[in-house]
DNA sequence: GTCTATACATCGATAGAC
DNA sequence: GTCTATCGATGTATAGAC
C-alpha cells in the first residue's frame, strides 16, 4: 500500500496497528487479484492470503465493495506518489509527455489496478466521494500540463484522453508486457498537439 | 440473429426448426445481456426469458460458454451484414471513414454486444476458431480498406486501430448515448492518414 | 425435447461464543 | 479481534422420468 503523506502520528499506537493491517490486507487483495483478475477477487481467498477466516475481514471492511473502494484510493495514491516522484521538464511539451508515458507505464505494469482504476471491470462498483477526490487530483494535474502545452479546448483534450485511453487498451488486450501500441504514444502525442497549434494560433 | 447467406434449404424441416430455436435463444440473450450486461446472463433468467426450463437450454448448449460462442459468431455476422449493406465510396481515403464510422455506430447501439465482441469483458471465453474466423473476416475488410487508403505500415495500422479503441471505449465508458467523443474520429483519422501520407511519399 | 429434482460449488454476509 | 457455524442466494450442470 503506498503512503501519501500524513496522519499516524495523530494515531494511538493501536490505531495504528489497525492501519498497518488495513493495508496489510490491500496489499494481499492487489496480488490476488494480479493472479485472478480483479473481478475474480473472493473474500474468502484473500482472508486465506492474510492468514485469518473470511469473516474476520469484516472487522476491518463493512463489505466487499468497501474493500475494491480502498483499493481504489490506495491505487490512486500509488499514482500520485509516482507523479510526485517525476522531475518534469521545463518545456510544456515534454512535460505532458512525460506525465502521458509515466501515466501509461503505471497503467500497464498492474493490469489488475487498471481495470478497477480506469476500467470499468467491477459492476456495482461507484468509488466514495473521498476516494473519487485522489482521481481528480490525478486529472487536475493532467488538465493542468495540457493547459500550458497550449490544449486548452475540451475536444481537444478529449481526443488525448481518447488516444491515451485506446493505447492503454489495445496493449493490454493485445500485447501485455510488450511495447507494440505503446511506442506509439509520443508520435501521436506531437501529431495532436502540433495540429492543436496551428489551427488555433496560424502565425 | 443474423443470417449470413445460406444454409436452410440443405436442412430437413426438424432441423430448421432447432436453428430457429437457437436463434431464437441467442436473440433473447442479447436482450438479457443488454439489459445487465454481458456477465451478467444468467442461464436461468435466459431460460425464462425464451420459456423454458435451464436445463432445457442444455438441449441446445453444451455450456455457458458455448452459448457465449454462438453469441460471438452471431454478432460477428451481424457487423458483416451491416457492412455488407454499405454503398462504399470510391475514394479510398472516405471508403476508410466510412468503414470506421459503421463500426463505431455498430458497436456504440448495443455496449453489452461490445463488451463482447471488442473487449474483454467475459472472463475464461476464448471464442472457437469458427466464430474467430467471422471476427477475421471483418479484420480482413478493415485491412483492404487500410490499404487502398495508402496506410500498410503495421505500427501506422495499429495507431489508428488504437485511436478506434479509444474513441470507443471513452465514448461507452463516460457518454453512453452521446457523441463527445465519436464527433472526434473522422478528424483524427484525416490528422493520422495525412500524416502517414506526407511521411511516406513527401513529394 | 422438455420436465422435475437435485447435486455441487462459490460467495457474501450475519450470529454469537470466546 | 478472531473464531466456528451457518444462512441465503446464485449459478452451472447432471440424472432420469415422461
Amino acid at each position: 500500500m503506498s503512503s501519501a503523506r500524513d496522519p499516524r502520528l495523530t494515531m494511538g499506537k493501536v490505531a495504528q496497528r489497525r492501519e498497518a493491517k488495513i493495508a496489510g490486507i490491500v496489499a494481499a487483495a492487489w496480488k490476488l487479484a494480479g493472479q485472478q483478475g480483479i473481478g475474480g477477487l473472493s473474500l474468502h481467498d484473500l482472508a486465506r492470503e492474510v492468514g485469518i477466516r473470511q469473516p474476520s475481514l469484516y472487522e476491518y471492511f463493512d463489505s466487499k465493495l468497501a474493500l475494491y473502494d480502498a483499493m481504489f484510493a490506495d491505487g490512486n495514491r500509488q499514482l500520485l506518489d509516482r507523479l510526485d516522484a517525476v522531475t518534469w521538464p521545463r518545456d510544456p511539451r515534454a512535460a505532458l509527455k512525460k506525465y502521458l508515458n509515466t501515466f501509461m507505464a503505471f497503467a500497464l505494469e498492474d493490469p489488475a489496478r487498471s481495470e478497477l482504476l480506469f476500467q470499468r471491470h467491477v459492476p456495482n462498483f461507484v468509488p466514495s466521494s473521498e476516494s473519487y477526490m485522489l482521481a481528480e487530483d490525478v486529472l487536475a494535474q493532467f488538465g493542468k500540463l495540457m493547459h500550458e502545452a497550449g490544449v486548452t479546448d475540451r475536444g481537444d483534450i478529449d481526443c488525448i484522453v481518447a488516444v491515451t485511453a485506446g493505447i492503454m487498451e489495445t496493449q493490454l488486450s493485445n500485447d501485455p508486457g510488450g511495447n507494440r501500441w505503446t511506442r506509439h504514444l509520443n508520435r501521436l502525442v506531437d501529431l495532436l498537439v502540433d495540429d492543436v497549434i496551428t489551427r488555433k494560433g496560424p502565425r
